[in-house]
DNA sequence: TCTTGGTTTGACCAAACGGTCAAAAGAACG
DNA sequence: CGTTCTTTTGACCGTTTGGTCAAACCAAGA
């Protein structure tokens, strides 16, 4: 049994985890050091290791968190829905996330650009099969004459592409459309896009 | 005045710069080890240091060779061409550089997410005037009604996004998709969806 | 108050890091 | 062959890195 954590538990933990948030969304595993996510933190390197007993121990608890809300969006994809509606709604619902938590995109992306050696036994598990399943049900929409017949995958990655760049390549999309707030646009652009592509 | 390089000098620059390719496009420039992209070319790091003077020389060899073309399929957009037409085809352009060089997407993908401090001058000027420049022939071709009258940046937004992702994702693609090659399909559903997306 | 358990720190360590250097080894060419 | 220039290497250096540890500090309840 577990003992409760304390008030300055819970309040460290938390510094800690959105300091390494921020480090290692930013430099990924491997180029960021312990002593950036202490100073982030505001806490010395061996207190930081009081919390978590290493730098992995960190970044797992950070990808463990984001993959408990990651597949979501893709979840909530309703076979009983209106198809278009159901593909809209969803792909808002992953904006919503690229806009609400940027820096968990970009770890994501991080991890994924070097290969994924902590999640690829979850890419090919569970996210293969949540994919498989969607996309058997966007399949039968298409046959039914519900959505114009495109390939499932490539739409759900463009699903994905289109959403995350946002958070992911956000210094980019600020360079080029600066001052204003991209998310507006794109969401407006995003419910244009899918209603022509699934129009039957 | 600069010697001509020996046949030695060529080729051991060129491997350095593929190994440097290799790791710096997975971990990044500060997750990137000289041990690693010594011995990823087969090289003892002093010898590597005798042709590049230091890490981020070889970093910056290879940032600037990319960038070199890294811009030309939306260079190539033609204002007098066929609006529908010349947008696929620049949509393939780019998708035909995410396939053909993958590592180099993955560079610049990381450089991004790092918050391009070495190549942020070129997205605010280079790249923010492309970019502008495009956008006002899009425009003026939307006006027209030649095209739907679609947001001009995010059309651009969605075609880095789509053509970047099969490259910088890879390793999520294919978890899902194994075996096959995921660029074939690709191509059809851009040709489909930009197709639609533009339909007046 | 005192005691107990949670918290913080400075000093330290071995390994890995980017980089240097002088000397050895190898190519090129007359 | 001998000479000159290029290439390669092993030994080394100072710094940074992830991590340890004992000791000091502090919060809170009895």
């Amino acid at each position: 049994m577990t003992k409760a954590p304390t008030r300055i538990q819970k309040r460290n933990r938390a510094a800690i985890l959105s300091a390494g948030l921020d480090v290692f969304s930013q430099y990924g595993f491997r180029g960021t050091t312990l002593d950036q996510i202490a100073e982030a933190a505001g806490l010395s390197k061996p207190n930081l290791l009081y919390y978590f007993s290493s730098k992995e121990a960190i970044h797992t608890a950070l990808l463990e968190r984001l993959l408990e809300n990651w597949l979501d969006p893709l979840k909530a994809l309703d076979a009983a829905g209106d198809p278009v509606q159901e593909i809209m709604a969803y792909a808002q619902r992953k904006l919503a996330l690229s806009k609400d938590f940027p820096r968990e995109s970009r770890l994501f992306a991080n991890e994924i650009l070097q290969g994924a050696p902590r999640i690829e036994y979850i890419l090919h598990t569970d996210l293969k099969q949540l994919v498989d399943e969607k996309t058997t049900v966007i399949k039968g929409w298409a046959d039914k004459g519900k959505i114009a017949p495109v390939d499932p995958y490539h739409l759900i990655f463009s699903i994905w592409a289109l959403t995350q760049h946002y958070a992911d390549f956000d210094v980019q999309v600020q360079a080029v459309m600066p001052g204003s707030d991209p998310y507006a646009g794109a969401a407006t652009y995003l419910d244009h896009v899918i209603s022509r592509i699934l129009q039957p």
